[in-house]
DNA sequence: CTGTTAGCGCTTTCAC
DNA sequence: GTGAAAGCGCTAACAG
């Protein structure tokens, strides 16, 4: 070996004076060695600064020790938590993530799917259940493990890890409710994007159309959520429904815009005009006045869900759906 | 080829009548091809759905479509900013990135950096200059490119882009100065990981002592910044030094949070304590008083490492150092 | 413009 | 316990 070429193994068996073969083994832990024997290639492979090539190894073995994972988006904290939950997870493990970006789009969605397959990943972490039909036919052709996250109100390819959206917009109604509010309104955002927003949105309709009320308003900001968004459409909601009693808002980002219109407008919070949110975010326990909200375990969800994936390499038999579940933080809001 | 074996090259090559080479040929769009053959080609590949092998290409070719990302941490907005800028620069290419979480740790660092170089990257994109001698090594024995991100106050290995955390703190020192703030404290966090928020500060001070100012007052939180770290921090400060008149935050969370405490103790911002971030994110933007603050520019911070790492795939003979800059935000709190 | 040949560095299978 | 041999699916180098 030359100084400037990179070791392989063939480098380290000849230093170790055993057979490729053999170092092959004591990397991979695999059937038995010699005390011996492993000492010297662990020594072998230190000397030279041995790093295993795994383009090879994925390659000779038809497998690899990369986890695909596609996010909508990262400008949504809650995306970025996903993350630190799946790298938690992954974080005592040989495997590495492999992380897209599809914007919220099923196309894109589709070629990064293709893009992170020609890897041969050893597990595919999706988001939701809005895959086109080419999307989901890649993913049951390809043997590899499936998650979907964030959501469990459909039917997974594989396994599903998140909350019922649609029952943590029920409770949230029903908090209101049984809190003696009446004239709830609703300030969201884009919901083509969004499913799960929608289903949280519906949630809270049930709920109170079971106690014979409606919305007395609602309105949705056109483009992503965001602080400014929450406080813009909350202004434009109150000015067409100004007696209103509470809002529910599409989440913790709009919620808090909307504490900050109040602040603003000199409105009281709770005592004029009740906010609750959905996630749980710290900007919103860090207010003056805790948000009231509901906790969704987006760390959690990332980590079981790479931890279900990484038990077995084969799909089950049957379809897996974990409840990360949800609880609802009081906060001073609502 | 049977109904459940993945196809490959030969397998398109028999489809098309043409050898493996000329598929390949087609798929790297390299060498002069028939427009017939092509056309052939493209259909067989598409009745197929081939999906090329990276890792028999990147054994083939030993280079891969792979960037190695290493962050410190996901759970700071700025990082997850940073990955979208690094997305948007890949978005139009073939190249994948594959992020590693080091959670400010250069003994991680290392590991993680040696796994990601197993893969054969093209590239490395790390975030600032806290490598242990062994990452350096690996990384200039290593020849692919390498950029380091977010600082500049420090020579590259191959190429930084970033901005000087010193001279955007200096900034903010005459900032205050200039409107006339001579009593001024400081909020900061952990400085043990945060090299630049600890330059941002010398360079606050560098300014005041040249106007014979020290600052009057400094509480530092141990540990991760955050908006509730900034809330709490502040309120010890102010309990030590009340008498100050502005306080500058080492970033926009904690000053976040620092605007919150003023709103609960019932502190009127900016005429009797001024707030300065660092970050200019939109949460501080959102706020009834926008925060005044230094934008730095993540986003393009990673689009612009990416984009100058693939224009060329080896070192240049000079080291380069972009600076992204930084500006300063008026706002409405100092 | 296209085909042939020879690997890339590793794992697998089967001997011994 | 260990080794030899045969690929994995692709690309590079050279012919033609």
């Amino acid at each position: 070996m030359t100084q400037y070429e990179v070791p392989t193994l063939a480098h380290v068996a000849k230093l170790a004076g055993v057979s490729e073969n053999t170092v092959s083994r004591v990397i991979r832990n695999k059937g038995p060695i010699a005390e011996d024997t492993r000492n010297r290639v662990v020594k072998a492979i230190e000397t030279l600064g041995y790093v295993p090539n795994r383009a090879a190894g994925s390659l000779a073995s038809s497998g690899s020790l990369l986890i695909g994972v596609l996010l909508p988006s990262l400008s949504n904290v809650v995306f970025p938590e996903v993350l630190q939950g799946i790298h938690a997870a992954l974080a005592t493990t040989a495997y590495q993530p492999m992380v897209g970006v599809t914007n919220y789009d099923a196309g894109k969605e589709q070629d990064i799917l293709s893009s992170l397959l020609a890897w041969q990943p050893a597990a595919i972490v999706t988001t939701g259940f809005d895959h086109t039909e080419a999307t989901r036919r890649m993913l049951s052709n390809s043997r590899v493990r499936v998650a979907e996250l964030m959501d469990i109100d459909a039917e997974p390819i594989d396994v599903a890890v998140g909350l019922s959206h649609r029952q943590a917009g029920y409770a949230t109604g029903r908090h209101l409710i049984e809190r003696g509010y009446r004239r709830i309104g609703y300030v969201g955002h884009d919901w083509g994007a969004d499913r799960r927003a929608r289903l949280r949105h519906d949630g809270v309709c049930q709920a109170l159309s079971e106690t014979g009320l409606t919305l007395r308003a609602e309105e949705r900001f056109d483009g992503p959520s965001s602080t400014m968004a929450g406080r813009d459409t909350l202004a434009t909601l109150l000015a067409r429904a100004p007696d209103i009693d509470a809002v529910v808002f599409s989440n913790d980002d709009m919620a808090v815009g909307g504490f900050f219109h109040c602040l603003a407008a000199g409105i009281v919070v709770r005592k004029q005009l009740a906010l609750f949110g959905f996630n749980g975010l710290d900007i919103g326990q860090a207010l003056p006045m805790p948000l009231s909200t509901v906790r969704s375990n987006r760390f959690l969800i990332g980590k079981t869900a790479v931890e279900r994936l990484l038990e077995s390499p084969t799909r089950p038999e049957q379809r897996v759906v974990i409840d990360t579940g949800f609880d609802i933080i009081e906060g001073a809001t609502a």
